[in-house]
RNA sequence: UGGGGCGUCGCCAAGCGGUAAGGCACUGGGUUUUGAUCCCAGCAUUCCCAGGUUCGAAUCCUGGCGCCCCAGCCA
């Protein structure tokens, strides 16, 4: 029931294939295995082929490898591989036994190799990185064999034994496997199988090895020795399924797995290769790889999205084959939906303007009833002290409203959320003529139910003076401007959005969201939802907005400007936010030389 | 131009020879002390194009067109 997004599992074309192995008696229980290279944080991509291949193993009765792809240790790191175990079992997956690497492997891995060598279908090769490439040809002309490539059996396990003897320098040979240079498929023109790295410590195996095996000759022998059923990867390796099929078909193994592709995610307003996130860390362009405006999960967790919601988003946008660009209105979707059914309500003025009662009844309440959840009476009510003096957001007034506004204007009436029902008598302005402050009167008999004679349209949030509980937060924006940052030639920070963080310290909470913890998510109403930020104390409480809520008012008030464009997904463009990024240049100001100079310097 | 893929509504995506699911978005209407949620209705005579096979094609065949991936001792 907690689940509210949960969409019946849909199935897809991969899904089809291993029921219909599982069917066939092919297999007595399904087996795949999710690969990642420490070498970075996982984002919604890596959740998509999370959910499929945990998702798959779960619901037909099979298991799931967490296996480590470590056979690059120049570029990775054991921060990564904690990283990586927290946000898969964050989703929710569990690989039911040890966290596995494909370089637990390395000594099976070198004895497949020498029996490649003893059936001639592998040798050590001589030629340079340059010579290399130079042999291998073009897409359209064919290779040329190395002249290397006729060693006898004695010579390449000679050879090869004193490459892991550590005798020869980096790169001054390898080990190919001996196919076809003149393949139309590259990927068979002899490739690498291992290559010299002397000097890097492994981050599991240290300075154990100075050999280290490619992922084309590593991935398909994992896979058998785990006994993976089905292998499933992107698109991408699609043109080196023949190698993964020769590996396995050419060494002892016990199993022949068999991998199959699918299309990756591709997210508008953001990145998701992983050379443009590390750049977007390193070059400090975002606070870390938790960054809330990052598509990692560590991101979406921080910015306070749930397992739930992320999963479901994995759900609704399907695996094919086909190129896609999913529109980051489907993400919101999801959380939305998941936090419109869990998330507790609360109220706080992000942009507050005073407000004066001038009538306070004598009798009327220290503090008012409000229900946590509209909709759902089991998450019970609080206590929202009331006053004399209160806070409204400044968006919420207008002295010279545009047509349709329902919220306070002059002479106008407007309900309190949860309280009594207001009239603006009286404006007050500093010398500039900025409105400081509203004097207003109440309805008294406006508590609990309706006034009579006529109808209230309007209702807004408020916070009382005295008791409210000042707060920072941070209200996020997708973090580029374009839908596909760095198309064509352009470098992708020239798309970044200035805009994306907007910080407010001026916040003012109800006070019963003081003691909130870090990780607590709520909707401030009208606003959007919210989540503790692990920087918030109790003396200085944080809330990352998550994503707001759908604004159909903004959107019709953005008709016209570059907010009727793009669906409005993730963007802030009420008059409030705009209001509220003005209010707060200090932060501005701070955020911007740091995107400035990364945009300007490279 | 060699090889491998993909092309169904604005974005995802079902469909597996029997006459176009669903989600997101969008548009109307209703309920509402959140301009939220919820509800109801609308939204592809057509499946990249052109031929062909068939009583019948998005599904099969042929030929085009368009897009993506591959020349790391990265994964």
């Amino acid at each position: 029931m907690a689940d509210s997004v949960s969409t019946p599992t849909r199935t897809n074309f991969i899904r089809q294939i291993v029921q219909d192995d599982l069917a066939r008696g092919q297999h007595a229980r399904v087996i795949t295995r999710f690969p990642p290279e420490p070498n970075g944080y996982l984002h919604i991509g890596h959740a998509k082929s999370i959910v499929l291949n945990f998702g798959l193993a779960e619901d037909l009765g099979g298991v799931c490898h967490l296996r480590f792809d470590d056979t690059n240790p120049g570029k990775e790191s054991p921060e990564f591989v904690a990283a990586i175990k927290a946000d898969v079992r964050w989703l929710g997956f569990d690989w039911g036994g040890p966290v596995r690497f494909a370089s637990d492997y390395f000594e099976q891995l070198y004895g497949f190799a020498l029996e490649l060598i003893e059936k001639g279908l592998a040798y050590v090769c001589d030629l340079s990185g340059e010579e290399t490439r130079a042999y291998r040809g073009t897409l359209t002309e064919p290779g040329r064999d190395s002249p290397y490539r006729d060693r006898s059996i004695d010579e390449n396990r000679d050879l090869f034994r004193r490459m892991r003897a550590g005798e020869f320098p980096d790169g001054a040979r390898t080990l190919r496997a001996k196919i076809d240079m003149a393949a139309p498929n590259i990927n068979l023109r002899d490739p690498v199988l291992y290559r010299i790295r002397h000097g890097v410590i492994h981050h599991q195996t240290g300075s154990e090895w100075c050999l280290y095996p490619t992922y084309d000759y590593t991935h398909p022998i994992s896979d058998a020795l785990e006994g993976i059923t089905h292998s499933l990867c992107t698109l991408e390796f699609e043109d080196h399924r023949p190698l993964y099929e020769w590996c396995v078909a050419n060494v002892s193994v016990p199993c022949q797995p068999r991998q199959i592709e699918f299309s990756r995610l591709n997210l508008e307003y953001t990145v998701m290769s992983k050379r443009l996130l590390t750049q977007l860390v390193s070059e400090r362009i975002v606070a870390g790889w938790d960054d809330p405006r990052m598509p990692t999960i560590a991101g979406l967790r921080r910015r306070g999205f749930t397992p739930g919601a992320v999963r479901g988003f994995c759900e609704r946008i399907g695996v094919t084959k086909a190129d896609n660009l999913v529109e980051m209105g489907v993400l919101e979707s999801a959380i939305r939906d998941e936090l419109d059914a869990s998330a507790p309500r609360a109220m706080a003025v992000l942009d507050p303007l005073r407000v004066v009662l001038t009538n306070l009844p004598a009798d009327a309440p220290a503090a008012v009833q409000a229900r946590n959840h509209p909709k759902d009476e089991a998450m019970g009510s609080r206590a929202v002290p009331l006053g004399s003096v209160l806070f409204i957001d400044r968006s919420d007034f207008e002295e010279t409203p545009p047509k349709g506004f329902k919220r306070l204007i002059p002479e106008g009436e407007v309900r309190l959320r949860n309280a009594y029902v207001i009239r603006c008598d009286e404006i007050i302005k500093d010398a500039d003529g900025a409105v400081i402050e509203l004097r207003c009167s109440v309805d008294p008999d406006t508590l609990g139910k309706n006034p009579e004679g006529r109808k209230v349209k309007g209702v807004i949030h408020w916070v009382a003076a005295e008791t409210a509980v000042r707060a920072e937060v941070r209200l996020y924006d997708r973090l580029f401007t374009v839908p596909q940052p760095g198309a064509g030639e352009r470098d992708f920070r020239e798309d970044l959005n200035p805009d994306s963080l907007h910080t407010l310290s001026g916040a003012l909470l109800e006070p019963s969201l003081a003691e909130a913890q870090p990780g607590a998510r709520f909707q401030f109403e009208r606003e959007g939802y919210f989540v503790v930020d692990p920087d918030s104390t109790p003396e200085r409480p944080v809330f990352n907005r998550t994503v707001t809520l759908r604004d159909t008012w903004a959107k019709a008030q953005g008709a016209g400007t570059h907010g009727a464009r793009g669906q409005g997904a993730g963007v802030q463009r009420s008059g409030g936010h705009q209001q509220a990024s003005s209010v707060d240049g200090k932060a501005q100001a701070a955020l911007a030389p740091d995107i400035g100079a990364s945009g300007g310097a490279a």
